[in-house]
DNA sequence: TATGAATGAGTCTTCATTCAT
DNA sequence: GATGAATGAAGACTCATTCAT
């Protein structure tokens, strides 16, 4: 009846939105409650939108949380993977100390959504099909720490050792810590208190040495006298 | 309220206590599914009983998963501190690699367990104060292995470290294994060999060793051969 | 919690506000039956609705009670104020009789409902909470009265009585046969004739009226000095 | 085996004393709460009993509570009963007042159990139907009232009226003080003025009184200030 | 006769999903 | 595409009543 002449792009840039500000809602709720107990009336009222939009661009709820799930995780992964430090820059001993500390502020990134995700045994099975294929391609915690480990063993710089075990021994200290800060709601003083010694003793190991085993001349540096 | 007259059915079959028939059908069923998505139906019909009966014998739901899950644990708990090998005899190494063994066997039975109790935060809540209580006592996991390394470390048979720190280290890399284990069923096999290179991992450390900077006679008997 | 997928059946025959139909069936039921006794499921069938729907609308079963009970409360209420008549106008013994034969309408209509909220104190504190506020501002049966009775002695067409103690009389004499009325099904016939001899007795009062049948020096109203 | 010489009425004395427990435990709890509300367990725990004995003696639930319910009323009906002033005794506007003062005193008295039982109708249904029999056989509130007024008539102590309808009149007004004490919780003090203002305006009536008929200087009603 | 564990229908309430507008 | 009212199955929990001991 009136000509309306509606604004160009202006329809795209809201359909657009909503399913962005349907994960973002989703995200913002992950972040604090388990995907379970998150009602879709919830989400739809924290992104602003109607009840039943979700159907229009997802398949179900689960799908809508998959996906919030798999954004707020890339990020976290790609800010893990760009600040890694150049092998053979600064002290070997401060690069593992830095490895420790960038994953552990990984973990405890990503466990209340992960651990959240434990009690969704259907959902936590869909992530873990999808993160397990590219681009993620599954181990993204612990790679870097193999990399960087097996580079600095070949420049010399660190010990004989299995990197793929040792990674495994860094990430797993590193995981246990990350846990009981999260579950346990312990202050970031004492768990970097904790996570020095782990560093020493990730450095020196538990064993006794036998003196000459070592290139002379190396210094052991580690963390805490 | 309103006036209901209805006949209970036939006996129960009863003879064992009923209370105990509960509690086992609750294990039972906590053993594989998150507490949250378990019906008190379900715990019900799995015990052979009929609905309302939990609540003779159980302030709620809740109350005897909990009663469950504590009596799992704690049997698994004393399981582990009952085999616990006596510091000093055998070989060190082999010491460490028990240590790491049974930890991982005590994790990967624990972990189903503790992982769902995850999704469910009131219960979690509660399950914690439980288990931080006598005969529990808290750090059951990781106490055992402090004792153990610091025991042999007095005893001049392991180098210099700090045992609470070792531990974390220990447990924390044993933890990893347990989760993946038990999330992506990794077959025994190759646990059994990742665990392995932990041990020696663990023992050797990462970082390279001053000549001399060790009491000189010690066996440094561990290592990946 | 656990995956639910339920196909709705067809549209419901809607029209009337849905809204609007749950109230009218909450009144019809209420009107015989005590809250307490209502089930949420006997509202949705008796408004042709599906179970949940009352959540959409309501806070919860007592919330949409309590709606149902205020519009028809306030109904009773209006229709009760409007139709008071005009102190001055006819003969007075008329008013006052018209005022019983009003004020137990009014019971006889409301005291069903009032009664069975007996039953529900927590209903009834929400009940009460809410007619003591505007519009209806509490002292709804009694408010008139007092009005008339003080109107008609201010023109000297009743004699000295204090009008609050005077309504008080008349509303809880007219009560108690409300009471009957409802409690007992007592025929109507039966019903008015105890209220003219009410009424009487009322306008003429017990005591003596030659004057000298006093004991002298006894105050005649005692009570509180 | 051994000689159990049972202490003789032992068992009689106990088993007459579980009924009357039960009496005694539906009682108490009855004051205070509706019946509705209480359960056949909370009466077993009241009184110190198992679950189940309760239907060794009694019908049903309902059966004990209306047991419980009727043994108060017609104590609360024989003391009443048993209090009451001879007519020609005393002055009788006193007479008057105290009968308002006692028929309060029932009324409050009986009122939250009778009020309580408004909230179940069958049990409602059975009380009505046991107290129109003899011993009570019903009209136990109003007909002291009326033999009272008709007696001090007939000695000419009180003006004309119709007996029944006073009673009416005088039991209506003190029910609704009653309702109004016990649904509001009114203080007694507050109530009692009420009370005296009531029996003033009773004595008196709203009629205009005809001059001379009264002493000059008398003030009939006094009232509220 | 007393016990109290067991029964199970029934209560309120929640919430993923659909679909007429 | 967007809306949001409506659906209805399912969940936790209650409680009068029975009956083997």
């Amino acid at each position: 009846m009136n000509t309306r002449s509606r604004p160009p792009g202006r329809r795209a840039v809201t359909a657009a939105n909503l399913r962005t500000r349907l994960i973002d809602a989703a995200e913002r709720l992950l972040a604090e409650r388990q995907p379970g107990s998150i009602t879709s009336r919830e989400i739809a009222r924290a992104a602003g939108v109607s009840d039943g939009v979700l159907y229009n661009h997802f398949a179900d709820k689960n799908d809508l949380l998959l996906t919030a799930l798999l954004r707020r995780f890339t990020d976290l992964v790609e800010a893990f993977a760009a600040g890694s430090r150049e092998p053979g820059s600064g002290s070997v001993v401060d690069g593992v100390a830095e490895l420790v500390e960038r994953s552990h502020a990984l973990q405890v990134a990503a466990l209340p959504m992960l651990a959240n995700l434990v009690g969704d045994p259907p959902l936590l099975q869909r992530f873990m099909v999808e993160i397990h294929r590219p681009p993620l391609g599954g181990d993204v915690f612990r790679r870097p720490v193999v990399d960087y480990l097996a580079a600095e063993q070949s420049r010399g710089r660190l010990g004989t050792f299995d990197p793929e075990a040792a990674a495994d021994v860094l990430v797993g200290a590193v995981l246990m810590q990350g846990l009981i800060d999260v579950l346990a709601h312990r202050p970031a003083a004492e768990s970097a208190q904790r996570l020095a010694a782990i560093t020493s003793t990730l450095l020196s190991g538990l064993g006794p040495t036998t003196a000459g085993d070592r290139p002379s001349g190396t210094e052991p540096d580690g963390g805490t006298p």
